[in-house]
DNA sequence: AATATAGGCAACCGCCACAGC
DNA sequence: GGCTGTGGCGGTTGCCTATAT
């Protein structure tokens, strides 16, 4: 809200009489009653924004119909109301979703579904939509590159062995960043991620925000990257320019690697995108394990569920796997009621 | 440099539940 | 019990911006 304060009033104004939905909607509205005649739509000005937050500092919040007259809005009820809630309240949070904040959108959203206003409740000042079009801007959009359904076995395959050790790193580094005396990591609270051999783990793409997917030449050879202490996860995927052949994207096989640093102990997981039925061929924890992906349940329950109960192989769960679950205990013992 | 395309996000829409009359 | 107003929720739309061609 403050930026947007402070980003000229006037010139927005200027701006929006000019815009065509500004235009498009009086016109639209004249064809209407008198008082649909004069209610707004669209983008919100600079001075309806102060009106609003200025009547509920003297009036409060509620009843949002009458609110929206008294306080000389031509807008609906519902209108303020979204208004508010979403961006003017003062404890909205705004600025990009931490890799904490993603790690319990996902294991929120394992448990709970499109319920987004419940998983926003965790979140603190995270409002519904902002999740809501995280996940669909996000999540699905990985999804999509996959060629597979979000709520696909495929797909959460992915994001238990491929984005969620992810989030794990980045975590870990703000953790470190923070304790460094860099910036303290950002709300909600995230437990200090000390016991995993994942230590300074180091992402593929920097520039990558938080997302599964790498694009590089290395990614798109798929396999495993072996460098000292640092983890390396890719999965092969067709770039936009290779315009790849059916034919060619029937090899085209999602991989994950995780390579334990020095122990070199490794859990290599392939999941043909061509071939959605077929959900895992990979081996876990090395031909000592023995344990296929088509025997393990990883599709049913929440992320904590199935990593809490994935520990009857040796290696299972593993180290990283273990951070994640304090990670998930430490954020219910922090944001659940 | 111009145009096309994709992504991100704010806002709207339709539906439902609930309370008060 | 039916009606109306209100609030809440999830899905969708459309605009703006960034990126690719």
């Amino acid at each position: 809200m403050e930026m947007e304060m402070g980003m000229g009033a006037l010139d927005e104004l200027e701006v929006l009489a000019m815009s065509p939905g500004g235009s498009a909607a009086s016109a639209t509205a004249a064809a209407g009653s008198e008082d649909e005649a004069d209610l707004r739509r669209g983008p919100w000005t600079v001075e309806e924004d102060l009106l609003l937050v200025n009547y509920i500092a003297a009036h409060g919040e509620g009843r949002w119909n009458s609110l929206a007259r008294s306080a000389g809005l031509k807008r609906t009820g519902k209108s303020c109301r979204l208004r508010w809630l979403n961006y003017l309240r003062p404890d909205v949070r705004r600025g990009n979703i931490t890799a904490s904040e993603q790690l319990l959108i996902l294991e929120l959203h394992s448990r709970w579904g499109n319920r987004w206003s419940k998983i926003a409740q965790h979140l603190p000042g995270r409002t519904d939509n902002e999740i809501k079009n995280y996940w669909r801007t996000r999540v699905q959009k990985h999804a999509r590159q996959l060629r597979c359904d979000v709520n696909s076995r495929h797909f959460r395959h992915v994001v238990r062995h491929l984005w969620i050790p992810r989030l794990l790193e980045r975590i870990q580094a703000d953790a470190a960043a923070g304790a460094s005396g860099g910036q303290p990591a950002a709300a909600p609270p995230v437990v200090a991620l000390a016991t995993t051999t994942a230590s300074g783990g180091r992402l593929e793409s920097a520039a990558d925000n938080g997302a599964v997917v790498t694009t590089s030449k290395e990614a798109h050879a798929g396999g495993c990257y072996d460098h000292g202490d640092y983890y390396y996860y890719s999965y092969s995927e067709p770039a936009a320019a290779d315009a790849m052949s059916p034919a060619e994207d029937t090899s085209s096989a999602l991989r994950s690697t995780v390579t334990d640093g020095p122990a070199q102990q490794q859990h290599h997981y392939c999941a043909s995108a061509a071939t959605p039925t077929n959900e895992g061929c990979g081996v876990v924890g090395g031909a000592a394990a023995g344990a296929t992906m088509e025997e393990e349940d990883v599709f049913a329950g929440t992320w904590s569920e199935l990593l809490a109960t994935a520990g009857c192989e040796d290696d299972f769960p593993t180290p990283i796997e273990k951070v994640l679950y304090a990670t998930l205990v430490q954020f219910q013992f922090c944001t659940f009621a």
